[in-house]
DNA sequence: GACCATAGACAGACTTGTCAGTCTGTTATA
DNA sequence: TATAACAGACTGACAAGTCTGTCTATGGTC
């Protein structure tokens, strides 16, 4: 058994399942465009929705990693939170981008689905903690009452542009919001 | 043709299609809810998309309306807009909120689908002019560019508001938001 | 009141295709 | 030889949409 080929159907099936949604892909499709056999992929995933919370794993994982990078290049300081809408628009300009991939497949599950109902609110738990980390770090002044408070607020407002870049194709949501980030951190 | 039974149809596709998604429910699921034979619901209907598009019609004729019944009923002024958030919270605690049918419909459909996605994109166009035309009435001082622009920025905190606290099964973001909603008008 | 025509709705069979998952025998590689 | 992967058939269920014959209610005519 390979990590390899298990990460090349967890990839094969992320681009799949960001870009046109975790019901209307189906195993075939995945198998095909991964180039493997079925058995294949049920010897490295006992079912479809074990293939989709190994998604919102990676897509996660990358995401984070991303980010955490691109923060890392900022100044320190505010400009380091409000960056965080600057890779959101950064992503927002490349050609795979397809919204909330948490939002997306959480609109498609039932709602008493609910192992991937918790990978995604464990995602998101875990943003707004990072987010408040950020705020640790780049705005000492505030006290664990206000972090928490404004990462929850600044976690809102970065999902919103996320969402709503998409649905509208067009980003001034982003730029809406950051500017309501920007407010936020003078108040 | 009678409009009772069309509109019978309407509403049971609208329950289902809300609460479980447009993909995960068949057409035989709503001809068996809705007690109706499927020559019937094809005589209505020349396809499940059509369905679908008379669906979003209908939950977003139904949300302006309660949302303006509820609005008319709020003292004038920053109070009335602040009130979007508390008409959120009261349907947040209905039984069958299920977040934003069109962000949930949005992730369901391939991305080149349009006629799903133009209504949507008109239904939140729709709702920033409302938004703007609020302002207008309760906030006289603020000029055009001004309305424009808090109109985008409560958009946002609303959506948002909508699809986390479905995601979170919680009503902080509705409060947040308000909040947020709140420091823009002030500023 | 009886009869007829029409519209709307019904029950149910059918078509073609896809779905997720199971299973078997075969192949390639170290 | 063992392991991982392959090709492909299979299962039972479900999908959207088509079609046929039947039923019911209503309105009009005699």
């Amino acid at each position: 058994m390979t990590t390899t080929t298990k990460q090349h159907i967890i990839e094969t099936a992320s681009a799949l399942f960001y870009q046109n949604g975790y019901n209307s892909t189906g195993v075939n499709e995945i198998i095909s465009e991964a180039n493997i056999a079925k058995a294949t992929l049920y010897s490295h995933f006992r079912s479809k929705e074990e293939i989709c919370v190994a998604y919102l794993h990676h897509m996660n994982t990358t995401f984070i990693s991303d980010l955490k990078a691109y923060l890392s290049r900022q100044k320190q300081g505010p400009q380091r939170i409000l960056a965080i809408f600057g890779f959101l628009q950064k992503i927002y300009n490349t050609e795979g981008f397809f919204g909330c991939w948490c939002l997306k497949t959480l609109a498609e599950i039932s709602p008493d689905e609910q192992n991937i109902r918790q990978e995604i609110q464990g995602q998101k738990t875990a943003l707004i903690v990072l987010i408040a980390s950020l705020l640790k770090e780049n705005m000492p002044n505030y006290n664990s009452t206000i972090t928490k408070d404004i990462s929850r607020k600044i976690y809102l407002l970065y999902e919103s542009a996320v969402a709503e870049s998409y649905l509208h194709q067009k980003d001034w949501p982003i730029k809406e919001a950051k500017k309501m980030c920007q407010l936020i951190l003078e108040h």
